[in-house]
DNA sequence: TCTATACTTGCATTATGACGCAAGTACGCA
DNA sequence: TGCGTACTTGCGTCATAATGCAAGTATAGA
């Protein structure tokens, strides 16, 4: 091998698809959909814009939905880790789960600008 | 106003909910729609790892369903700002939007950030 | 101009998700 | 132990989305 060492032709989709890389554990179905729904979205907004955990009750004012509709969405929310629920007593406190979500986001952008081959992405090779 | 200024205490959530802050802006059901379906998020994940331009029937290669309902996919893909198409000649080119996509990921994190009160998000204020 | 290729679109079917009501559970308090 | 509050869950209905087939459009090349 004493030729000079050049970036790899990309590979078929097929042949990428079939390798796993680190953009496949990112990329979950269940987390985005959290966000995939308008009225879930303006609970999570009203939770993060009021900067302290809030009850099922407070929230459910926020939006024209059955109190039922808000508590399932805030459940769902909850298995899907955007949102943390904390029981006292007879009340649900929900809080955004900042540290999570910011890391989840930055760690996916990151993941993604390795695939760029504009920004050095090697995805001839491995690494995404 | 000779007094020390406090941080405000936070809002109910039904003020919170009713005060337009940067994440409103950010939190498009829209956009999180695309990454909200496996289907759709193996392609994305192929075109990304591919690395280049990839052709409809390529991608289709890649999952079990049916060649339309790829091109369906991709169409939506398209349409949300994930995925770019360029079109030579009868073949459609896909690409991933890698730029808007991190930078949408990376100002959605911090806007969020904002909000987190151990960051010193002021959320009883109007950062959010 | 004809044909093959590459993709899109219309349509019917099926699956999933959202919703509201009502009933149920959990818990604090008298 | 009984009652009220806070929330969850079961169920039926409706709306949206996903899917596959078949037909349609666009374009390159013979």
């Amino acid at each position: 091998m004493t030729q000079v060492r050049k970036r790899k032709p990309p590979p078929t989709p097929r042949q990428a698809a079939a390798r796993d890389g680190p953009i496949d554990a990112l990329l979950k179905p269940e987390f985005f959909k959290a966000f995939s729904h308008p009225t879930r979205v303006s609970l999570i907004a009203c939770v993060a814009k009021c900067g302290r955990g809030c009850s099922v009750g407070e929230i459910a004012e926020c939006c024209s939905v059955d109190f039922s509709v808000v508590s399932r969405h805030l459940a769902l929310l909850a298995r899907s880790g955007v949102l943390e629920a904390k029981k006292h007593g007879r009340t649900v406190f929900y809080t955004v789960r900042y540290a999570e979500l910011c890391r989840s986001l930055r760690v996916l952008a990151d993941a993604l600008e390795q695939c760029c081959p504009e920004k050095g992405g090697t995805c001839g090779g491995k690494s995404c």
